[in-house]
RNA sequence: GGGCCUAUAGCUCAGUUUGGUUAGAGCGCUUCCCUGAUAAGGAAGAGGUCGGUGGUUCAAGUCCACCUAGGCCCA
């Protein structure tokens, strides 16, 4: 028997229960342990990063994450679920020296690398606990004792390998990198400080001639011609060591009011001289490539320079459409630069300070050094014009000295000689949505640069390269081979700063001491090692690897396409030529209610655990998979949340409840004989058939990672089974009908599976109540149960159809019902349908429509009032339209002009009928052209759409009257027993008096049927006694019940 | 500055792939109906320049171009 379930329901408590349960028998580990040896599905974990407290957002990648391996797992598949915890990196270190109240690495060097260390690795344990709570309260079933964590010696060992078969490849080497810099602090600053610090300052905005050389041909057509070139930062200029123009621009030599040659770029040249400029001549970008030029200082030596390149990156926006290098300066010229084999010169110390070797600026602070500068270009006649400019610059978010673009020898993995091969991984996958591809991801790739991965910094994998004095270098893939090659065993060594840094070996080249790099690497190559590094490949677990590479499924949100995503990519296609994944789903962000990002300064974080313990996880879980797209950025709060509960598992909640109820009431039993469900009224076959149909559905949405439309088919299902099959079966259930009973618990037999990767708690409780009492072979849990299958012929599509128009005139009716002013309790005699399908209709289902309208007959509209209904037509454009394209109005006017009942009975007769269409003679018309309304003339409360009509018959006679009032009492009898607060299955004794003489007949007339209806064994005229309960009534009569014992 | 995404009812969002003449749902509001499971359900009403302009087409929320605004990522 099933267990009672009430329809009152604190879904929170209910997932407290389910996860104690989960606990106590081990289900996720038994989900697993029981897969093991099917094809598996490989699902690979993001480790999130462990530097803050969870929030909500973190909740919605968790959750795909849980619904696809559950989906899987249920459809036969082995999927192991490793966690992991990203925990190196800069917003560690962050963390920590905001903690400690740190402004910079000079106090992390004084508190001692070793202890910051510690305090790092400490911070990560403790915000794992926060993770492994959340990812507990949310039902995200992951391998947590068996996570990896990018710190552990055997993950950092991995990476070393890996970082070994790469530079063993020559992509790894040294470069100049230009990264912002606090020269006050001496330290480069991540992007995400960057953010933080910009300020509107006032700079120099300066216009400056650059003789063209007297040997250019541009010079011998033009002499004494300079381009003229743009910048915000003469201090630059003193490291000058070429100029970029657009290859793809058209450049104009004007001559200027004062007879002098320029070069801009032409559409740039009124906004730099105005109106009255003369242009002499124009060429493409192109034509200036390696023009030589006189540069406008020359303090410090750069050899083989001071020539035109040609840059993409330039605009003709601003400026002149001439950009001055300094590829120390600048990211983009520094880039172009190497391009042309430009030397990277830089006379600016690490203080921010010219060295003191330079003319003029020599020991001057850079930014000071931009008015000696100009000043000296003015006195030289080389400046064209000196104006202030006021836009954004970056500043030190600690001290507010202005930031520095300065390069620094930095380490680089040159992804860019392998960008075809990225390319190439990238089209053999398969991303969700698909515009993510060849859109964001695919642009990103094809800008492809190479990969900055050293960091100045503690908390992060070392790079593990040593280095003589000599410069060779030497990598190294284990401790155990650092042991090798220290003549010693070192691989008890902690394999982070400061202790590795100790490690001195021989180098291997020349036999003199070589030291580690100081560098650590970017945490972003940690996290795209995981494939190989989660299990410690290849140092163990070889044969384990081979099997879960690469993976089937990976999903994070849309900010990993140049993280996570990139990096997995990268890393393995770099290590072992292909890419890790076959299929990723990439989510759009999630929002607070006002559409605003979620952020501590802003205070609109949503705590995931109080937010699932006001709610239930299961809500959350529903709004993050079904609520608006995945893709898209959502708004996140109660109010959409709560709606959830109400509409969707409440429903479901509630239709559990109702077959336990009358169930157990009749004392059925799912092992009962139940007549097959071809022997079923029409109404069961057409649930079974929907159940069946819609679980088709959701398994293909699934296979197709697309939750929000399974989550539409599954909330369609649930409001049909409550609201259409439930509704209009109470009866039978109150009947104790075997086959309605069946029925309804196959149904939720197949919805509850289909939810269960869903909802993984409403559903575990519907199963442990329903299921797993009533049969013996039923797993101790719905999450190792299999997805539901189904007999193919019990799919009816021609009964889906046509319980649509059922439930089309329905609609129909009740309109027609509520601008009659009849009330739906009072029977009417007939109603009148128009429609398509109508006569083909079966029986039972016309009978569904008569007893939802409660009216006595239905009958055909042109059979039952004919010679009383008005026909209107109109033309179905998008029939007519595929035939007649250009034509179509003319023969919708011809249509509209014809007379319709003539028009209609000619169809009817014959299937088509010409009509004459001005301007091009007779055109065929069949029934498929034209949109038919039938509407009665008079005394009928008629509601038309689409072409389908229904029309209630107003006329009441005395017996009508009669039994409206026998419904009446029924009602309130009914009322009174609830009230009484009986159950649904008490007799009891009824005493009715009334003086009005309509109703004492009606009563008298029905009082059978009213004594049955309201399970009165008795039902006796007159005043009830003492003991007995008034019934509260609204109509002409006085009741009584009394429970019978 | 570049790329991508978004714009539909007071609010949250479907619909756009495959163009078809009354553009939908939920929430909220008003009125009414129904109720022997429901925290429900149903009907009607109010509420829309489908961001704008132009184009393609017999026909555009839907296709194309441009523009505007917002978001994200990158400079």
């Amino acid at each position: 028997m099933y267990r009672a379930v009430p329809a009152q329901v604190d879904l929170p408590a209910l997932e407290h229960q389910v996860l104690d349960l989960w606990d106590s028998e081990q289900v996720f580990e038994a989900s697993v342990a029981q897969a093991e040896g099917r094809p598996l599905w490989v699902f690979y974990e993001g480790p999130p990063t462990a530097n803050g407290t969870p929030g909500t957002h973190h909740v919605e990648a968790r959750v795909f994450k849980d619904v696809f391996p559950r989906y899987r797992t249920m459809k036969g598949y082995y999927v192991p679920r490793q966690a992991g915890w990203d925990c190196h990196g800069l917003p560690v270190e962050l963390a920590v020296e905001k903690e400690l109240g740190f402004t910079g690495k000079q106090d992390i060097e004084k508190y001692g690398v070793a202890e910051f260390n510690a305090r790092c690795r400490e911070s990560v344990l403790r915000h794992v606990g926060e993770f492994s709570d959340m990812t507990r309260r949310m039902g995200y079933w992951v391998d947590m004792d068996r996570a990896y964590w990018t710190m552990d010696k055997d993950y950092v060992q991995s990476v070393w390998w890996s970082l070994k078969q790469i530079f063993d490849k020559g992509l790894l080497a040294q470069d100049h990198r230009v990264a912002p810099y606090c020269p006050r602090c001496g330290t480069g600053l991540s992007d995400h400080e960057l953010a933080q610090g910009y300020e509107t300052v006032v700079d120099p905005s300066v216009y400056v001639r650059f003789p063209v050389r007297d040997d250019a041909p541009l010079a011998q057509r033009h002499p004494g011609v300079s381009l003229l070139v743009w910048t915000t930062t003469p201090w630059t200029l003193v490291s000058n060591t070429a100029v970029a123009v657009r290859p793809d621009a058209t450049y104009a030599v004007v001559r200027t009011n004062d007879d002098e040659l320029l070069v801009v770029a032409q559409e740039l040249v009124e906004s730099v001289f105005g109106e009255d400029a003369v242009v002499v001549e124009t060429f493409p970008g192109t034509d200036l490539e390696r023009v030589g030029y006189v540069r406008p200082f020359d303090f410090v030596e750069i050899p083989d320079a001071h020539f035109v390149l040609l840059a993409d990156y330039v605009t003709t926006d601003d400026g002149t459409g001439l950009v001055h290098q300094a590829p120390a300066f600048g990211a983009d010229d520094l880039a172009t630069c190497r391009k042309y084999g430009l030397p990277v010169v830089n006379p600016i110390r690490p203080d921010g300070h010219f060295t003191d070797d330079v003319a003029v600026v020599g020991g001057m602070f850079f930014k000071k050094a931009d008015e000696t500068l100009s000043a000296d270009l003015e006195q030289r006649g080389l400046m064209y014009r000196h104006v202030a400019y006021e836009h954004a610059y970056p500043h030190c978010w600690r001290c507010h000295t202005p930031l520095i673009y300065y390069a620094q020898p930095s380490w680089y993995i040159r992804t860019t000689e392998r960008k075809a091969e990225l390319l190439e991984q990238n089209e053999q996958t398969n991303w969700f949505p698909d515009t993510i591809k060849w859109g964001r991801y695919g642009d990103w790739l094809t800008n492809n640069i190479d990969w900055a991965l050293s960091r100045n910094r503690y908390w992060g994998t070392p790079l593990p390269i040593w280095r003589c004095a000599e410069d060779h270098l030497v990598a190294v893939g284990s401790l155990a081979e650092l042991s090798e090659l220290a003549g010693h065993d070192v691989t008890e060594t902690d394999p982070h700063r400061p202790y590795v840094d100790d490690i001195v070996i021989p180098c291997p080249t020349c036999g003199a001491e070589a030291r580690r790099v100081p560098e650590v690497i970017d945490g972003w190559y940690d996290s795209g090692s995981m494939p190989f590094a989660a299990l410690g490949y290849p140092h163990k677990n070889v044969d384990e690897f081979e099997k879960q590479f690469p993976a089937d499924f990976i999903c994070e949100a849309i900010d990993q396409t140049r993280g996570w995503f990139y990096t997995l990519m990268a890393v393995n296609t770099l290590v072992f030529d292909r890419s890790s994944y076959k299929n990723v789903v990439c989510l759009g962000h999630i929002l607070d209610e006002d559409g605003r990002k979620m952020s501590k300064h802003l205070g609109n974080i949503l705590a995931p655990i109080p937010l699932m313990d006001e709610h239930g996880a299961d809500a959350l879980r529903w709004f993050m998979l079904a609520s608006g797209s995945p893709w898209q950025a959502r708004r996140v709060g109660h109010t959409a949340i709560a709606d959830v509960v109400r509409k969707t598992l409440l429903t479901y909640w509630n239709t559990v409840s109702f077959q336990s109820l009358y169930a157990r009431t009749a004392q059925w039993e799912p092992s009962q004989e139940a007549p097959a469900p071809a022997d079923r009224p029409i109404i069961d076959r057409w649930v079974l058939s929907e159940a069946a149909q819609m679980a088709h559905e959701v398994d293909l949405a699934l296979e197709a990672f697309d939750t929000q439309r399974a989550g539409r088919l599954l909330s369609t299902f649930i409001d049909d089974l409550s609201n259409w099959y439930v509704r209009r079966s109470r009866r039978r259930f109150w009947d104790g009908d075997p086959a309605a009973l069946a029925t309804l618990h196959e149904a939720l037999r197949t919805v509850t599976l289909c939810l269960a990767p869903f909802t993984p708690f409403i559903t575990e409780r519907v199963w442990q109540d329903l299921f797993r009492p009533t049969d013996a072979q039923a797993p101790i849990s719905v999450h190792l149960a299999a997805w539901p299958t189904w007999d193919a012929e019990i799919i009816d599509v021609e009964l889906s159809e046509q319980m649509a128009l059922v439930r089309r005139l329905v609609e129909l009716g009740r309109a027609a019902r509520a601008t009659s002013s009849v009330r739906t309790r009072q029977p009417l005699a007939r109603a009148l349908v128009s429609a398509q399908g109508w006569p083909s209709l079966p029986e039972p289902l016309r009978q569904q429509v008569a007893e939802e309208l409660n009216v006595q007959s239905l009958e055909s509209l042109a059979e039952g009032a004919s010679g009383l209904v008005d026909i209107s037509v109109k033309a179905n454009f998008r029939s007519l339209g595929s035939r007649y394209a250009k034509q179509t109005p003319l023969i919708a006017q011809a249509i509209a002009a014809s007379e319709p009942a003539t028009l209609v009975e000619r169809i009817r007769a014959s299937g088509t009928a010409a009509i004459d269409v001005p301007e091009l003679g007779e055109v065929e018309i069949t029934d498929a052209d034209i949109i038919v309304t039938e509407t009665p003339q008079e005394g009928w409360a008629v509601v038309s759409e689409g072409g389908e009509s229904l029309a209630l018959d107003l006329h009441l006679d005395d017996a009508l009257l009669r039994a409206g009032s026998a419904r009446e009492v029924i009602r309130t009898l009914q009322e009174g027993r609830k009230s009484a607060g009986l159950d649904i299955s008490d007799r009891i004794h009824v005493w009715w008096a009334a003086d009005d003489p309509a109703m004492h007949e009606a009563v008298a007339e029905h009082a059978d049927d009213v004594a049955a209806e309201v399970l009165a064994v008795t039902f006796t005229e007159g005043v009830g006694p003492a003991n007995a309960i008034p019934v509260e009534s609204e109509i002409p009569v006085q009741l009584w019940l009394a429970p019978s014992t």
